[in-house]
DNA sequence: CTTGGGTATAATGTATGCTAAATGCAATGT
DNA sequence: ACATTGCATTTAGCATACATTATACCCAAG
């Protein structure tokens, strides 16, 4: 395996990523392009690319002349965005579904069980982050649509810090964890109908769990 | 209306992407760092940070330490985008027809007789791409749905050139205009789900042209 | 006390130049 | 003749330095 040469902007952009995600940085708050280069021992290059990338993914908004700030997602756009989630994941499945080979829905039922005993063994930051998006993207990886499969993953990753947020102020997940089971076991069934439908409401369950908290949260502010 | 100061980086990021709509810059052409920065009188630093937006929009990929080149989408790549398209643009459609004003209505079909009357005049750079988009977007104006509609604009961008190019090869467009008439007659009726499916017909079929000529020239370069 | 304008300051935006990586070519050895 | 290594050239990555913009504050006028 080749080893790989990461500038220092793709550096950054992980670091600043990170701190977003696990809330070190909250939304709304400021990113000073010379803070963060004196934290990370670059120049504000390399911080400003980075910032601009990580615009890409959504997760910092840029205004020229005002500097960056950790986006702030209000209810309806978590309702927007679980919305096309719900939409670009169905798309995506019922062009996998067809593909999925006896091994990747085993590979999927491994993973399923390492998740189970993560939550089992409170670790819910694995459970909801690296094990869930690995699941699903079992389920989609035979779904030959890149361009899809990057926005999924996008909005994957910029609605994950709602839902650790969530778990916090919840104090858990309210979505079972035997929804899993079910959606794997339609896609067994190479049922695509039933799957699709089932993953819409697994996701839209999730949002209006998470919407509820936030609509508190934004109404407590005043 | 404020007035709005232009950042270099928003101005040159403006004009790489008019040359790469345009076909002045054709797919997988390099765009040199330095060499655009001279024909545009500014440094290297305005020219990288438009190419990593542009990227973000998916007009070049950017490949660390090698430079960005103009995106080469293949015939598979145009079919999802279309897709996507289709998928999304009918999500938007669906959210905002309920709240099209009599007014809006309106104002599409003064588009659409400006678009029609802009065709005749053979202009169809003019047509397909201000006129077109901006019927669309009328008719997508009360979606309420800020980041579908970013998404769907970007899409529609990127995609922009390669409907121009059909234009220029085909010798004109195949999609009949008197489809965009029929799906502002649905909106009328406030029909959501003939309108929807319409829309989604209207851009698959459009994909279908574009594709065939796609594959015809993917085929000759063998 | 409020409001308007001007200045000070802090932050972002951009240019210049240096560093480092990738690519092509030539020289050397097999 | 071919592969391989090293060098030279080109191009991207980045740091430093300077320019520009936005904002906060102060002072003066109403």
């Amino acid at each position: 395996m080749a080893i790989e040469h990461k500038t220092r902007t793709q550096l950054v952009a992980e670091a600043i990523r990170e701190k977003i995600l696990t809330g070190e940085i909250k939304a709304g708050d400021p990113l000073r392009q010379a803070a963060l280069a004196a934290e990370l021992n670059v120049s504000r290059i390399p911080v400003r690319e980075a910032l601009l990338q990580l615009e890409a993914e959504g997760l910092v908004n840029f205004e020229a002349h005002k500097g960056a700030t950790a986006t702030e997602l209000s209810a309806s756009q978590i309702d927007e965005i679980f919305d096309l989630r719900a939409l670009l994941e169905a798309e995506l499945l019922s062009h996998s579904i067809g593909g999925l080979t006896d091994q990747d829905l085993i590979d999927a039922e491994l993973i399923l069980t390492e998740l189970e005993s993560a939550m089992d063994a409170g670790d819910t930051h694995l459970a909801t982050g690296d094990l869930n998006s690995r699941f699903h993207g079992k389920l989609y990886s035979r779904a030959q649509r890149p361009q899809t499969r990057e926005l999924v993953d996008m909005y994957s990753k910029n609605s994950e810090r709602y839902v650790r947020m969530h778990i916090l102020l919840a104090g858990g997940l309210t979505t079972a964890p035997e929804e899993h089971r079910t959606l794997l076991a339609h896609c067994r069934a190479k049922d695509t109908h039933k799957a699709c439908e089932f993953l819409k409401s697994h996701i839209l369950g999730a949002k209006d769990d998470i919407k509820k908290l936030l609509l508190k949260i934004e109404d407590e502010k005043r």
